[in-house]
DNA sequence: CCGTATCGTAATTTATGAAGTTACATGAGA
DNA sequence: TCTCATGTAACTTCATAAATTACGATACGG
């Protein structure tokens, strides 16, 4: 089954922005991503709306950042990307007059909703600044300053 | 994000097929399902690699369980499926060079990965029995014996 | 004001894999 | 031998994120 990425593409974009620390184009978020300009500003318009980035058209314009890393979490940017369904497997239909189907679903169910909770949970705690510390980590880990090039921006 | 619904339908059949107490064919089960008769076999091709049914050709034929109910769980039947993948949100690509999404990756596949866990764990907890006596219980609520009709073989 | 850079968004195409369907071979009983 | 079943390959359908195309709107620089 095929994978729903844009969780992993809008905070890739997101930690990108905060080492750019002036507006960025789709344009550029977009090779980043090794993706479309157009796949980027869709992902975004759900962080825009809920006020995580602004966007400005025309020269010089751009995506920036208009929250604080410490304040946002995978949380947050899962929410405001619309919530998209979590679980590839389901129940085979919702309503059911056979009872053993019924038995089925709610166990299943019951499970599904169990570690839904634990991921929200366990993305509720990761903010972007401990993605972001994380990253720095790494980056002297590996040695050598960061450039704008090293992030591809 | 289409569901993969084998799990439910597996575990639906199995229940039926607990209650019925004789071969039952694909044809019955998948009416049971509202689905196909070869989708129900390819269901059950990995049940029956694992052990858990039998099919047998012919006049008479059918699919009976060869397990204890309690002995399996629904961890059991899933792997038996080829454990499917189980979320539909992941990383955008796997093998990167840039720091930024090898930190946005690790974050959240170690989230997922935590949900997965738990997930299996509960799974591990169920067996077919528990869900049989759950499918039983609703039965004896609802009032009135059960009849064949009445679990559709 | 004009030209260009940039976002906004609708419409279309592509890609993927489960589900559904068709077709036919195989095996087992009557 | 005939019919009832499973076994399985091949093909079609379906849903939806992603990718692409196209065009409109807006903002800055000259």
């Amino acid at each position: 089954m095929r994978q729903d990425n844009r969780l992993s593409g809008a905070l890739h974009v997101l930690l990108h922005m905060a080492e750019a620390g002036r507006p960025v184009t789709s344009e550029a978020l977009a090779r980043a991503l090794d993706t479309n300009p157009v796949v980027v500003r869709r992902v975004m318009g759900g962080l825009r709306e809920q006020g995580y980035v602004r966007s400005v058209k025309g020269h010089g314009g751009g995506w920036t950042l208009s929250c604080e890393l410490e304040r946002v979490t995978l949380k947050d940017v899962y929410e405001a990307l619309g919530s998209p369904q979590l679980f590839a497997i389901g129940n085979r239909s919702d309503n059911t007059q056979c009872l053993v189907e019924e038995a089925v679903n709610i166990s299943i169910s019951e499970a599904l909703a169990d570690a839904e909770a634990r991921l929200m949970a366990r993305f509720g705690e990761i903010t972007l600044a401990a993605l972001s510390a994380d990253f720095h980590r790494r980056l002297a880990e590996r040695g050598g300053p960061a450039t704008l090039e090293e992030i591809h921006i």
